[in-house]
DNA sequence: ACCAGGTATCTTGCATCGCATGGAACCAGG
DNA sequence: CCTGGTTCCATGCGATGCAAGATACCTGGT
């Protein structure tokens, strides 16, 4: 790890993925049932939001055991067999809705980071 | 709490909210000084980012142990006196970096859900 | 003087989550 | 047999949002 950036990058996009990794990891489940490290390859290649193994098997684990995805083995190629990942109706539902929460909150942090936030007008003392 | 669809948007908010919460909050203090109740109110206005004391409290104290803020005690012309929290040196570049982070992170976000994902062409055995 | 209500701050305990670390199993090739 | 690559999973730690409760100040009514 470089000293430069690195660390308050780090320290801000690592708390920024609390909570939003579960519902993409679910997204890329959209499509087509994911392996686990298929998975941890898409979001390297996403830049914004890689992560390590242990992050995303207990995360699938926690899935799991909601009942949002189901898991089939399947032999490999190269390789030990692998974990397919699918999305349930539960989490396909769940996926659905977090699809039409996230845009609003989305578009409120970029209000609070944008929008200049001067005296309130109509609220505290004018004193 | 209405059992259709409160329960699993709060569920996904308030993951969603994980992280995003303090630089809001350095985001509300950019401009002038703020106090609790009414970094809570501005919270509670965006819709999305609605919370309660038992969080913005405890936040504010990491806040404060972490020099990114410093606070003043204020009278108040209604009520008990305010402690207003400004924003340090080191608090207006740790908002600064999560300004330069976020449309990263939220654009990855906004392509995973957006984006389909088949069947990945250059990963995966071909077979 | 007394008490009720609104304003404002803070603490405690709990559940959850990301993550570093470590381990285990399977297969191919030398 | 043994090394290396691939794939899976569990454990423990630190940090965070949150509900619930406690404390204190000020104003106004009786």
């Amino acid at each position: 790890m470089e000293p430069g950036d690195s660390t308050k990058q780090a320290r801000a996009a690592a708390q920024l993925r609390k909570g939003v990794l579960e519902y993409c990891v679910l997204a890329l489940m959209r499509d087509r049932p994911r392996y686990g490290v298929e998975l941890l390859q898409a979001l390297e290649d996403s830049g914004a939001l890689a992560t390590s193994q242990g992050t995303v098997y207990p995360l699938l684990s926690r899935l799991r055991r909601d009942d949002l995805v189901t898991t089939t083995w399947q032999e490999s190629t190269s390789g030990p067999p692998r974990r397919y990942y699918a999305l349930t109706e539960s989490g396909r539902a769940a996926l659905e809705e977090f699809t039409r929460v996230w845009p609003g909150f989305r578009d409120a942090v970029d209000t609070f980071l944008t929008t200049p936030h001067p005296a309130h007008p109509s609220t505290g003392d004018p004193a």
